[in-house]
DNA sequence: CTACATCTTTACAAAATCTTTATGCGCCAG
DNA sequence: CTGGCGCATAAAGATTTTGTAAAGATGTAG
């Protein structure tokens, strides 16, 4: 099973340690970064499913690195704030925020944020299991199933197909697809997507030489039905 | 853009009147419930685009409500309550609730979660669509259609099509149609033209010898209709 | 530390697409 | 009647894009 993957900007160790113990005891991969810059960086490399950021920041504002990440990354971002005033709140909202904590914060509630947080994120309408012909992708538990029978995939073919699954008839550009996997640092890297969408048609196509899932749009991208 | 409608079930009037006040001041239409039933009714017999849910109602639970509403509503359910107990919150967001605020709230907070709650659930419904008769241009799918079937085209192919879709019924220049899809380095290379119309044309037309789609505007262009 | 899975990179063959050339048709003016 | 012009079509050649295998690099669990 792949775990989804959240990433913390805090500059505060205690607090990065307390959300990682119970993140990663709710089954969440957990990935820290102790300022702004190093958190943006993190996430171009590699974006993760959910950003909790801590607003007050030493290096940047946290509002600052809000704003930047919102230029590309459209995944949930849960901003956590010692401070309490409307006008932060309203601020970070309105920047694109998906919520906003005040510290300090209930862990359970936190959680309750984070679990409603991915799930809207991911859902198309509502239904967390995406079925396509013989292919059915549950978005909850990570599993793709191919007539019933279980499809091991590595974290990147899930990451890629779940994506694709999600944008079902769309065609999705190289540069799309690149951003939303790997991060917007390879816009070129086409090569990736060849080598991915090779492996995933050896697994979840009947004849991967004639695929009927993942057709290849050529010069633009690819489109999965 | 048609104002937003928001349906708001408390059972406090005084409430009631204080959020429809701010609501329609800030350009919201809005509906009012004072029973769970009400709102269950209403909502059902007009879907708004958000609901402003208090827990604490007389008839029924606040959280019967909300998973009554789940079963079939998909927009944003904000909760109201002025419980702040932590299994509340949790299980009303584990129900499917967009957001939860304790009472008293911020208006300015509340209106911007509303803002936050409405540009979230609307991202997910765009799709523009130019149908020309039996010809279907889908330019966020990238995907064309003739009577329901996709057609399949190259990139250029597309490109000339979609330009030729968003300027139905135009007479576009052999110059305009090069510059647009070819950039300016090809001013005379009209032979270009020729063989790509041929080409749309064997795809989308009945009867490729007598176009009814791409029409010979001769000496001068092209017009789709 | 080792073994294993996974990701990245390279190289080359295969396929698709674009560009160019050649040829034929129909219309119109001289 | 005939030659020129713009257009349509087919097909050959050139170029770009894609698919695949496999080697190297990296990371992870025991």
């Amino acid at each position: 099973m792949n775990k989804a993957e959240i990433l913390i900007i805090d500059d505060e160790a205690p607090i990065r340690k307390l959300l990682q113990i119970n993140l990663e005891g709710n089954g969440y991969k957990v990935v820290q970064a102790g300022t702004g810059q190093e958190g943006l960086m993190l996430s171009a490399a590699h974006p993760p499913d959910l950003i909790l950021l801590d607003i007050g920041l030493p290096d940047k504002s946290g509002h600052q690195v809000l704003k930047e990440l919102r230029e590309w990354y459209n995944k949930p971002i849960i901003i956590l704030s010692v401070q309490n005033n409307e006008t932060d709140i309203v601020s970070a909202l309105d920047t694109g925020a998906t919520d906003y904590l005040s510290k300090p914060f209930r862990t359970g509630e936190l959680l309750a944020r984070i679990r409603s947080a991915i799930k809207r994120s991911q859902n198309t309408e509502n239904n967390a299991v995406i079925i396509c012909g013989d292919i059915e992708v549950d978005l909850v538990s990570r599993l793709v199933k191919r007539n019933g029978d279980i499809v091991k995939l590595t974290s990147t073919e899930y990451n890629l197909l779940s994506l694709f699954a999600k944008n079902e008839g769309k065609v999705l550009t190289h540069q799309y697809l690149l951003k939303e996997i790997w991060g917007y640092t390879y816009p070129t890297e086409t090569q990736y997507l060849r080598v991915f969408v090779g492996t995933l048609r050896k697994k979840i196509e009947e004849n991967p030489n004639n695929p009927q899932h993942i057709i290849t749009e050529s010069g633009v991208g690819y489109r999965f039905q």
